[in-house]
DNA sequence: ATGCTGTTGTTGACGCCGTCAACACTCAGC
DNA sequence: GCTGAGTGTTGACGGCGTCAACAACAGCAT
């Protein structure tokens, strides 16, 4: 059941072009992904993975949803526990999401980047990142509930607390933040700006 | 001086192969601008371009540069004056940030994508990007010495403005952002959640 | 004016790419 | 055992970036 000792038929081709995919990726970046480059790679011949994808774009956006789904499950991971004193969590979330950009650089643009699938509005992709963004409104909904964030559309706010941290991991990611300074002091600097920018103030 | 009629020689080429690649990229995206395409609107043959850069990564860097000088240019021009009230300049400077964004989207993209442009550190293009930043950070330090800034590294606090404008900025771009919000307001409460972030609570 | 030299533009060719069409193999179910 | 769907292969096409060899031009010294 494990290995199938060279068969014409590869067993599962499917997962392992998306599995190849992102191991390519993470050592050569997304334009390394080439239709034959990956056929060569496990064995098969370059036109193969189109009987499982229609072109490379679609291909690219599994790859992208799966990245997705793993980092939402990073995120989603964080001690659902209310032992966690104030916003410790969204700060934990927050943390976790730019690490996750800075182990896996290239996946994580791919993620993001459009213009590599260069298609029309992906559906799957849309439906991966829109649970992460449902996960951050959830959260912080409860931290309203407590009173420790200002009232108002959590969903403005989840895209506020999103854009931070993903304008951060996108400048750590394309050189664009002096390497001397502390990455993580850096990373904390952002979360707590953001969290006491969106500190309730009420009795103020 | 201004038409050279037909000549063997263009006249200006790098100049206009920067150009005419910026209404490209507009029009169609990076991927869209091909040494032979470009050569052919310029009405030259397909490796003429060569004689200007050595490779289509330079063309691309040349634009992005010149992107981040424009972008620049539009930053600085929100009044200098000291007439505007409190962290007024700041405010302005990020909507403006935003809006530049959406405007040029895939010039934009080309910016910061460093995986189109395939290359090791462009100088070039850091020191465009290191002016942004400089121009970021002495602005920070002005409100800074007025009070309306906590005190603190100007630096890692123009770091975490910058990142929440250029994050907001891709979220829009990529579509990452349900259409049916008002992205003046996103703007607005974007920036406004940053500088309330790093207000000076010192008489806390 | 003439010829030299460096710059700029052209054409041909190479290898790589995505993709399609036609073909070959394999396997499950009859 | 036959069949048909699913899966993998090979050949071919056009487009791409790029290099090498060649051609036209501009400017300058003579």
């Amino acid at each position: 059941m494990a290995e199938r000792a060279r068969t014409y038929h590869h067993g599962d081709l499917r997962a392992a072009l998306v599995e190849e995919a992102a191991t390519m990726i993470s050592e050569g970046g997304a334009a390394s992904v080439t239709m034959r480059a990956i056929g060569s790679r496990l064995g098969v011949s370059r036109a193969a993975p189109y009987r499982h994808f229609p072109d490379r774009a679609a291909l690219l956006v599994a790859v992208a949803v799966a990245g997705f789904k793993r980092l939402n499950r990073r995120l989603g991971s964080g001690d659902t526990g209310a032992s966690s004193t104030s916003v410790e969590r969204l700060r934990r979330m927050g943390e976790q999401y730019v690490r996750f950009a800075l182990e896996h650089p290239a996946h994580y643009r791919l993620m993001y980047g459009k213009e590599a699938l260069e298609r029309q509005d992906q559906p799957e992709l849309r439906k991966a990142a829109g649970a992460l963004l449902e996960n951050l409104v959830d959260v912080i909904r409860i931290h309203q509930q407590r009173g420790e964030i200002e009232a108002g559309d959590p969903r403005a706010q989840a895209y506020v607390a999103w854009s931070a941290v993903h304008g951060l991991a996108s400048l750590l990611i394309e050189r664009q933040i002096d390497p001397n300074v502390d990455v993580d002091d850096l990373i904390r600097q952002t979360t707590q700006t953001i969290l006491d920018g969106m500190r309730d103030r009420s009795p103020d």
